[in-house]
DNA sequence: ACTAAACGGAATTTGATCGTCCACTTCGGA
DNA sequence: TCCGAAGTGGACGATCAAATTCCGTTTAGT
């Protein structure tokens, strides 16, 4: 989100940091080493630091472009899939990709205070609980998905899913496919355990 | 498992620390700041030095400790389960209780090197999927489980749920069990969906 | 009552990360 | 082609958190 017009290879610099910040702060936190990211991106620390004064502002960037990546994904899930359950189950994997869930942990350790108040990132975050709604709506409505389990869950589930890859044994890592499917086989219609508790809102 | 026989109050501390340790490196991880783990054992830091030379000789300490209480829980579960689908049922939410399955997260961290390498520690460590093997078999015998999933899957699907409960939202470290049972039902019999990749071995 | 053992926590040491600064390089318009 | 603004890398000094040591004081146990 360059104000003034960017230089061309400043520009380039300014994608790849964002990128390689959402790998490294995948696997570290939301507190690795400035110098880390820098290195993986390619660059000096301060090329990183004359673009974003701070850890804050470069935090913000990368919660900002997930956002609205995953927002993306989800609009285009819904417009895909063949039917609602479909979509749900092809975003579930998208959001734990390698990298992608983790990163999103990451994020959540965030200070409320900061960008995660934005009007503009509330804004997203709802757009995004709203389409996802609709999605698990449709997918209870044609049968597909279990009644007792809501939007709220399917975003918790992605949370317990999502660790930090570096805290997960190499197998599961490897192939997180396959475990992703048991659990979304426990979300199918035709449970047989009575759930305790309440449905999660969202 | 102190050589000499303690003095009284130096037992009493030796345990403490123990306990305290569990509880904090299953909430920060094996990097977890000594006085942290002193303070909450209500304790000086000079005493658990004088106990555990450094941090490995703690963390050793921990991990024999866990792996014992590991093996008992699940030949007790073995003994006392009606049959063996509720034995494996009520094993895995009691690894995945409060604390527990992150304890094992973060042991997981350490270096192969260390004591996990250690003779006693691979025989309880084989003892214990013996143990586990034989309850899965039996499960899936009875035709409570499906029979696509293996040993080696219900030890990485506990490796995926056991975040560190600090990075796990609140509500989901608040009702953990909802979770767990959505994914249970994942594992019964009459699965419906073809499971991608190999059952993954112990 | 006496001594070896244990205690707590202040003080010191160590190591890591931050963010600044500046000499050098590159882009891109004239 | 040339020049200045914009961009770059990385050494450097300040800061900070945590590890470990040290020692005067307290306590268990005989």
């Amino acid at each position: 989100m360059p104000e003034q017009p960017l230089r061309a290879d400043a520009r380039r610099n300014f994608d790849k940091i964002i990128k390689a910040a959402c790998a490294v702060v995948a696997e570290r936190g939301i507190g690795a080493p400035m110098e880390l990211i820098a290195r993986r991106a390619g660059v000096g620390v301060g090329t990183l630091y004359r673009r974003f004064p701070d850890r804050g502002a470069l935090i913000t960037a990368i919660g900002d472009h997930y956002i609205h990546e995953l927002v993306d994904a989800t609009r285009k899930a819904a417009e895909t899939g063949p039917d609602a359950w479909t979509a749900l189950r092809s975003l579930v994997i998208w959001c734990a990709a390698p990298g992608r869930g983790a990163l999103a942990t990451a994020l959540a350790d965030l200070n409320t205070e900061t960008f995660l108040s934005t009007p503009e990132f509330a804004r997203s975050r709802e757009e995004w609980i709203e389409l996802l709604d609709g999605l698990v709506r449709d997918a209870q409505a044609a049968g597909a998905m279990r009644a007792d389990a809501g939007t709220g869950d399917i975003v918790l589930l992605l949370n317990v899913f999502t660790c930090h890859p570096a805290e997960l044994p190499a197998r599961v890592a490897a192939q997180p496919a396959r475990f992703l499917h048991l659990m979304l086989d426990g979300l199918r219609a035709g449970g047989t355990t009575e759930l305790p508790g309440e449905p999660a809102p969202p």
